[in-house]
DNA sequence: TATTGTTATACTCTATAACTATA
DNA sequence: TATAGTTATAGAGTATAACAATA
């Protein structure tokens, strides 16, 4: 199959790839999905990025400071701001490492825990754009992007 | 087809649905990518929203002011200082309206409209995850993802 | 009065650089 | 010296509210 998408040589747009132009969609998805983000994250009066921040310590392991810098795509300058918020909410704690007492260990209190497990049952639904998609479509999906996301592991 | 998937009773992690699922790949492949978009906008010396503000003016109907913001999904109080960097780098203008003084149309200039074709040009090549996948992947991507963007003008 | 776009303001998210306390 | 985290600062992107010009 043709990796270009056929089109009449009087279109004025120029022919589009099919990877240029499913990036394409996934923008507009994301644009469209966004008010629903925040809505979820402000039905429990925090932001995408504090709830993101949760859901980044529902691992087994305990992150660190630098190790949730890393999940949330961000500089490690920032983070110190979001756990501010979220220990002054009573919903994470910092302990200092025994071993290096530079390092910081970050643990959900039992409120924190109590608030993700909420924010997990409410993120069972997704934007509507996702959602109103049929099953096999979901199934897909979930096929097609889990093996981009493990091509970048992989390389 | 179940709309669940099945997991051992005994795993940490609640079963999760596929549109669960897939909005979560979606927002990793987005986070992941956005080291790319920067780098393509600022090789342009735009940021990224700069960038598909372009994008949005190259419809074959000029836009107002208020449409961008639509386009943008931003407020249009937003839309002023975005459209004053590309007005002063000299690749949009800003016409009032014969028959509505207060309605401001936008256009490209003649370099607006260059840097726009090289912006085109470069964003044939999607992000690594997108680009790393198989043709017929990216073709059932832009599939899917057409009927999710599709079923939200639908209803 | 209502609408388009602007201004003023504030908050979130982000990065860089300088700092501290440990190592 | 080097590293983990913090603080200070700045810029982009966002929203709300008050405003000017025009309808």
């Amino acid at each position: 199959m043709s990796e270009l998408i056929a089109e009449p040589s009087t279109t004025v747009a120029p022919p589009k790839n099919h990877g240029a132009r499913a990036w394409e969609l996934m923008y507009e998805i994301f644009k469209a999905s966004k008010p629903y983000v925040e809505s979820v994250a402000s039905s429990f009066e925090l932001t995408p990025q504090q709830v993101y921040a949760l859901k980044g310590l529902q691992r087994d392991r305990p992150l660190v400071m630098s190790d949730l810098a890393t999940f949330l795509g961000c500089d490690a300058s920032n983070v110190t701001a979001i756990v501010d918020k979220l220990e002054s909410r009573g919903l994470v704690e910092r302990r200092s490492a025994d071993r290096d007492r530079r390092v910081k260990a970050l643990l959900l209190t039992p409120a924190g825990q109590d608030v993700l497990d909420r924010i997990n049952d409410r993120m069972q639904l997704p934007p509507p754009a996702i959602n109103n998609l049929d099953a096999s479509d979901k199934v897909t999906l979930c096929e097609v992007l889990g093996r981009a996301l493990d091509s970048l592991n992989a390389s």
